[in-house]
DNA sequence: CGAGTGTTTGATAGCCTTCAACTGGAGTGG
DNA sequence: CCACTCCAGTTGAAGGCTATCAAACACTCG
């Protein structure tokens, strides 16, 4: 299912993409036109874990989760792109398959770029480049800060920072289960079920099926201060 | 204290260097001429968290740990790094001070290039690029499985893990206090300890102060597995 | 209206951190 | 050469956090 996106809108969107800020305007041009949009309907599979790499994507409208799991099926979510964030920098250079799959959370327009011309394109513009290693560089120091908030936080302060980042990227409303919010946080449903329950109590937000509501942000903030010092 | 290194075994570094493997010879030979050695006493810092970018680094000779620390104190390990592995693949591009800092575990020797130079030198070399991409591949990878491993291993198989990977990297003498695992393990120095004693007690071990040996490494191996059934 | 998914809440068990005390060896300074 | 200090290792006990299991309930979609 190929969707008509004219090329005003595709050099729109590159011109905002993540990564693509330096770009000389010729060259967004370029990729626009080379680039194809695609519609996917809300829970289909966008790229599969172990499956070779094709095609370069950016989302155009939409959400896409990328997640990252276990052979033991375990999943940590890595990144929810929104309009203009590419879904995968690395794999265009490698072709190779990586541990991540890409699955849309709302019906969402991704437009795709065929790999080698990608990679082409990126060499004769070190802007891209620059800014491909940035986000990549962004994303290790990501995994990282998870990795010491598994070890030195609790539940209740990893949920509540989930939900800051969350509100601060989309907003007062947030349209997220709690098992999508738990594979954030690293935990299970059940914990954030707690912790949203603690939260809700006091007025912070306001939960209902499948979305919530960050009602009063500051005190989201300060209730996480509050939390580390007790 | 800056050490001659000739431009020979400079030379030869770079040609069997991480990320440099498919770059051209005459190239190698160009950085490897505008490359400086130098040398860090054991335990010395190599550069510091939020200090500005100025050199690109690659290990000629020694170890050197390159971890990530939070506000709050707590450290992981982010890459031992031994010849031919390069310590800070961002930072040149972006100039910027990361969040990572790096220290000798022994006398180590380093090579090190002018930001400038180098970023200009990767441009003119996509292989290098690609290579450069490829490695931050890995270590988004393997920083989400760290991840995963936090939240559905416990901290013996973390630390039976560790073991194996450092056995497969160094061999079966490991010159690692149990602090400096329990910062790769994500755990404390009581539990590495505790862990260690196990291990001993079955005869898969021998440790001393500061170093442990792997005397049966498919043990090892298997004892993964089996703590894997428990 | 039934099924399925998401939410809610309680009880329990157990892993692991934390705190504390002690040992032994290496390095240093007198 | 000796004494002292500091670091690394070792072991025990206690307690808290959280995952896990279980049982309902509510809402939506077919």
């Amino acid at each position: 299912m190929t969707e008509q996106l004219d090329f005003a809108s595709r050099r729109e969107l590159f011109l905002h993409a993540l990564g693509f800020e330096r770009v000389r305007g010729d060259q967004i041009g370029e990729i626009a036109g080379q680039a194809v949009a695609k519609t996917f309907p809300k829970g289909s599979t966008i790229f599969h874990q172990d499956e070779p790499c094709r095609y370069f994507y950016v989302v155009a409208r939409g959400i896409v989760k990328v997640e990252f799991c276990s052979a033991g099926g375990t999943c940590v979510t890595y990144l929810l792109a929104e309009k203009g964030e590419p879904l995968n920098l690395v794999g265009p250079f490698t072709g190779l398959p990586r541990m991540m799959s890409a699955t849309a959370l709302e019906a969402s327009v991704l437009l795709l770029v065929e790999r080698d011309w990608f990679v082409r394109f990126a060499f004769r513009n070190p802007e891209l480049v620059t800014g491909i290693i940035q986000i990549l560089g962004r994303a290790v120091d990501s995994a990282n800060n998870r990795l010491i908030d598994m070890m030195e936080k609790r539940v209740q302060e990893r949920v509540i920072k989930i939900l800051h980042v969350l509100n601060r990227k989309f907003g007062d409303r947030l349209a997220f289960t709690s098992s999508e919010i738990a594979e954030l946080a690293g935990t299970t449903t059940e914990s954030v079920l707690r912790c949203l329950g603690a939260l809700r109590e006091r007025g912070i937000i306001r939960s209902g099926r499948g979305e919530l509501w960050i009602k009063e942000p500051v005190r989201l903030e300060r209730f996480q201060d509050e939390a580390f010092w007790v």
